[in-house]
DNA sequence: CACTCTGTCAAACGACTGTTTGAAGGATAC
DNA sequence: GTATCCTTCAAACAGTCGTTTGACAGAGTG
């Protein structure tokens, strides 16, 4: 007597995507979460143990994949001689955009993400730090060979702005208003192209 | 038999301001504000009426002064015929800095803004928009005539991508983190003239 | 003196929070 | 057949939430 065809875990991390993109952590609760995923209220509980746990599972779901297309954007690119700096920040940013554009809610969880670094939860920031610190580590070597007039304090300084700037682009909370005709696809795409050519002339910066 | 020399209500807003920065509108309690504040419970209702007038309080407080600043600082600039790029972005960029280095919470209220961001609540971003818009629209014009190479729609998304970087450098919730020689004051002037560098570099790109 | 206004207080309001419980259903194994 | 396991369910748990209440003290005014 399944109301969707997705099993009761897929159908509450949906849920529980969906209503922390627009409610925030602390702000949706898991009988919203249950209601809307048209699931029992212990479910929750049942298979995820707490609402601390389900939120990291939230995360989880999503990250694997973005981390695994990031890597393998960054070390595809690593093997050509001719790599360009937009190169990197499009294996950095295009991942993050396809999953913002994939259906079934990664445009949600851009949002999600968003919120997260304003979270200073420590047990939520030490699991992101943990679990997908390592491949943020391997773009800085990389834009570190690429930019060698950066010092590596310097780099640090403007790739903290650069992320900054993404995960606020991704995450669509800008003025930028989307006007009638133009698909939210089309309107994600067009600011992954602004951010990549912005991003680029800042860090060429002198 | 106040523990402070400020007022109740001075002291509720600074409690808030702290509390909202660190668990969010939703996460921290008006039991939290009260009991931090060292105020009775129903103080919070007797002065503002509500938690959600609270929040618009906690901003109202500090943004009519950023505001201000940021306007004087505009027009200062507009007067001189010299005024160059970095001169404007350093008009918008500076007056978050000031506040964010004030003594009593000012780098506090700089992550309760980040928040509003995150937030989708749309009594929230109608208040923010509605009171704080028009200094915004005056930076845009002014950004207009210094980048003539831009139309209108290309200087819309670089500057959201500005205030992005801007939002979330402020706030500090970047993966650089001070050393132990570095004040707070220091670290965030050098964020700043990063950002102005790395903003202007992204403004002029073709 | 009485009267009013302002601010603070403990206590309570009903609604909502995350979590736990024990019963029940349905599938699979022996 | 019985037994076991996994999953779902309504109900209840103790606690917290924002808000309201009515009493009480102190200052200001007549």
């Amino acid at each position: 007597m399944n109301a969707s065809q997705f099993s009761t875990k897929q159908r509450i991390l949906g849920a529980a995507e969906a209503l922390f993109a627009r409610y925030g952590f602390a702000g949706a609760s898991l009988r919203q979460v249950t209601a809307a995923a048209n699931v029992n209220l212990a479910a929750v509980n049942y298979h995820f143990g707490s609402k601390e746990n389900l939120i990291e599972e939230v995360f989880r779901r999503r990250l694997d994949d973005l981390n695994a297309r990031r890597q393998a954007a960054l070390t595809k690119g690593e093997k050509r001689a001719d790599a360009t700096l937009e190169d990197t920040l499009d294996a950095f940013i295009r991942p993050a955009l396809e999953l913002s554009l994939d259906r079934s809610g990664g445009g949600a969880f851009m949002r999600v993400l968003a919120r997260a670094y304003a979270e200073h939860d420590d047990r939520l920031r030490r699991f992101l730090s943990d679990n997908y610190g390592h491949v943020l580590r391997e773009f800085v070597v990389v834009f570190h060979h690429m930019l060698p007039h950066l010092d590596k304090e310097e780099l640090y300084w403007r790739l903290d702005i650069v992320a900054g700037a993404l995960t606020y682009a991704m995450a669509d909370f800008g003025v930028i208003k989307r006007k009638g005709g133009v698909s939210e696809q089309h309107h994600r795409e067009r600011a992954a192209e602004h951010l990549v050519r912005f991003a680029a002339a800042g860090l060429r910066a002198p």
